[in-house]
DNA sequence: AGCACGCCGACT
DNA sequence: GTCGGCGTGCTC
């Protein structure tokens, strides 16, 4: 028989199927070949009679790798679709479907010591060969008997090493070594369930989404709302009847807490795929999975992936969330992989948002996905009041510092009260943009409609769109004040100045200083949660996460920031942000408040962030969208050049444009956009970086992107490396 | 990716 | 003279 083999090398070069002979393998499995005079690991995807190859020249499978099959047929098509989808090699894609650890024959097992008793006498037969007073004896033989074979390391502690010794040189109970399987937090214990009371909004939202198995749902419920208990109480449902969930969630919601409710809840019955775990816990929950000893997979975006058979539902908690379309190598939009699997399964597909991305809920809009809407926080808990502060006043009354006076009182008043502030700073991107601090100008590209970057290096604003280039400006065009900001401040200098003026109160800090390692970020949180400090100052680390009941006040010191950063979205990520932030305040009993300091208090985003109307925000944004044809009404599509030799790079980019722009002449109303540029991020790890950036009118997608992509493979520089990215999230 | 083959410069 | 640079081609 001949078998088509990916070797497990990810270059263009070999993003090939090589033909192997062989006898009685099953597609799926992990084969060691021999590749080129060495033992290279591959997944065989194809089974055939006949080879386009030389037959005789053909190589065979040394052995297979596992005793199992490692990719399923489905998760093949899957990759197959992929492979399409994003323009990925194979061995990207394989990679992403079963545990690193399995690659290079790194698994190891663990194994420990078990106990158990050796003979079937009965309890009373065993217990009268041994002395009355051997109590510890007699608890341990009456434990295993109860309680059937238990771990040594358990035995030992709650029973003494002594008399286990004792038990094993009477031949009353033996050791044996066993594999077991690394769970994590594998100590919290089920509660069991049935103490779940649902709201009736709640339960409706339930009902409908049960109503349709193969429906496709958005649940946009305020913070606040109890999204996480209509999760739940569907996945209990689905795996009731006997099927398979996975639920998806942004990596930064992988909160102890999270966790804890998981296990209490559904207890061994949920494995957990997460970088937060060693190697060989996730290996271990990824084969329970498998296996089909566990039937529910929770997980940030590669949770997506499990591998489960017999799938009942897909649920993307926190849809809008960024770190869903992964931004490197293997580039995928975990929506649209949860929408294909779904979809092979004849599983439902929920998504959940407090803030839906603008494409998802146009999409439900329009029909493609049943809204479902969840519109009041549980128990009627109203939404924070946000005043919006306008920092140009300030700045005129001679206030030049972080905080506005309304602030430093509403701060005074929280602590006083005793109740827990929190802080957030919104640092993003790498770039800087110019605003006048008088009246809040800030400078744009005069052809895109997008906000300037100031570039320190060769002191001139860019616009990263057109790549436009200007003067750097020294006397605002609108109020002609030669007082501009351009820095940031960063949480330290937050963090100093409210040591100043609260001497007393104790501060936290949150940002990527501070979470260096991996539970840093839990124990910051759980230690203000514990009421450790009364203000907690952060980036957006600390919108999502806990709820902490005590927190009365949130006070968002920038605004400004993310709504000036230079891309489409920006308006967008701002609403979700704040909404987000202000969400944290007033979880329990005391309504919460929100400070909002901008420069720009009249923009659009602001107000409607301000009085938490998505709605609102939604139908403004969709109409610039609409009417700027930018997505969901058109695709934007990047080219990205990169390599150690800058003219490579450029010749490349050239030949390749010089393609393009033949494919837009046959095309002329499907490019809305196309230009070419140095990205704004010009070299990174010695690399240099250039960009074409296309923008497709919605109809013309299907048929020209395998056409953009073959143009891409059209490469003949070997040193420089080009991919295509669909929709990119950022543009550095 | 990773390695062999092959054709040119600067060293014991 | 050769040691070794990295451009080029190939892998079932």
């Amino acid at each position: 028989m001949i078998y088509s083999v990916i070797v497990d090398l990810s270059a263009s070069e070999v993003d090939h199927i090589f033909d192997y002979k062989g006898e009685g393998y099953v597609v799926g499995t992990r084969v060691l070949v021999d590749f080129r005079n060495r033992p290279t690991e591959g997944v065989i995807i194809e089974e055939k009679s006949r080879s386009d190859y030389d037959e005789s020249k053909l190589k065979t499978i040394i052995r297979a790798l596992d005793d199992f099959v490692a990719i399923s047929p489905r998760m093949l098509e899957l990759g197959s679709f992929m492979r399409r989808q994003y323009h990925l090699h194979w061995a990207d894609v394989l990679r992403l479907f079963i545990p690193a650890e399995m690659r290079g024959n790194r698994i190891k097992s663990l194994s420990r010591q078990q106990i158990c008793l050796v003979t079937n006498d009965s309890l009373d037969t065993i217990l009268s060969s041994l002395k009355p007073n051997a109590t510890m004896q007699r608890d341990l033989v009456t434990f295993l008997y109860l309680n059937g074979s238990t771990l040594a390391e358990t035995i030992n502690r709650e029973f003494g090493n002594s008399a286990l010794k004792a038990l094993k040189q009477k031949g009353i109970v033996s050791s044996q070594d066993v594999v077991v399987r690394r769970i994590p937090y594998k100590d919290i214990k089920m509660y069991g369930a049935g103490k779940h009371i649902l709201t009736l909004t709640q339960q409706n939202a339930v009902d409908t989404v049960l109503s349709d198995r193969k429906g496709r749902f958005l649940l946009h419920g305020v913070t606040g709302s109890g999204k996480t208990e209509v999760y739940l109480t569907i996945i209990e449902k689905i795996v009731a009847e006997g099927k398979t969930c996975i639920m998806l969630v942004p990596e930064i919601s992988l909160t102890p807490n999270m966790l804890k409710q998981l296990r209490e809840r559904f207890g061994d019955t949920v494995a957990l795929l997460h970088s937060g775990l060693s190697a060989g816990e996730r290996y271990d929950e990824w084969l329970r999975l498998k296996n089909g000893e566990a039937q529910i997979a929770v997980g940030a975006r590669s949770a997506v992936f499990a591998p489960l058979t017999n799938i009942g539902a897909i649920i993307i908690d926190e849809e809008h969330d960024s770190s869903y379309i992964s931004d490197f190598n293997p580039r995928y939009n975990t929506a649209e992989v949860a929408d294909f699997r779904a979809g092979q399964e004849g599983a439902l597909l929920l998504l959940g948002s407090a803030t839906p991305s603008l494409g998802t809920y146009y999409a439900a809009c329009r029909g493609k996905l049943k809204l479902i809407e969840m519109p009041e926080r549980i128990n009627k808990q109203p939404l924070p009041t946000v005043e919006i502060v306008d920092m140009t006043l300030e700045t005129r009354r001679g206030n030049k510092g972080i905080f506005s006076s309304v602030l430093k009182e509403r701060l005074a008043e929280t602590i006083k009260a005793g109740n827990q502030a929190m802080l957030f700073l919104n640092r993003r991107g790498y770039s800087s943009f110019m605003m006048c601090t008088k009246c809040g100008y800030v400078a744009k590209c005069e052809d895109c409609d997008v906000t300037l970057t100031v570039h320190r290096e060769d002191n001139r604003l860019k616009c990263h769109y057109c790549g436009k280039s200007y003067y750097i400006l020294d006397k605002c065009p609108v109020c002609k004040s030669d007082s501009f900001r351009q820095g940031r401040i960063g949480t330290q200098q937050v963090v100093e100045l409210l040591n100043k003026m609260f001497p007393d109160v104790k501060v936290l800090r949150m940002d990527a200083d501070t979470t260096q390692t991996k539970e840093s970020h839990g124990k910051i949180l759980e230690s203000f949660s514990r009421g450790e400090a009364q203000i907690l100052v952060g980036t957006q680390m600390i919108a999502k996460g806990h709820d902490f009941a005590k927190v009365t006040l949130v006070g968002i010191l920038d605004g400004d920031q993310s709504l000036h950063h230079e891309d489409y979205l920006a308006t967008e990520r701002t609403f979700q942000l704040i909404t987000q932030v202000a969400g944290r305040s007033g979880r329990d009993k005391d309504k919460g408040s929100v400070v909002l300091q901008t420069y720009t208090p009249g923009h659009y985003c602001l107000r409607f962030a301000a009085k938490q109307d998505y709605i609102g925000f939604y139908k403004y944004e969709i109409n610039i969208r609409q009417a700027s044809s930018f997505p969901p009404f058109s695709e934007i599509v990047r080219i990205l050049y990169t390599g150690e030799k800058e003219q490579d790079c450029i010749d490349e980019l050239v030949e390749q444009n010089a393609a393009i722009t033949n494919l837009k002449t046959d095309n002329p109303t499907a490019f809305l956009y196309l230009d070419k540029m140095r990205c704004p991020l010009k070299r990174a790890e010695k690399q240099y970086r250039f960009q074409i950036l296309i923008k497709l009118s919605k109809d013309s997608v299907n048929r020209l992107i395998p056409q953009i992509y073959a143009i891409c493979d059209s490469k003949k520089r070997r040193t420089v490396h080009v991919s295509v990215e669909r929709d990119p999230q950022n543009l550095s």
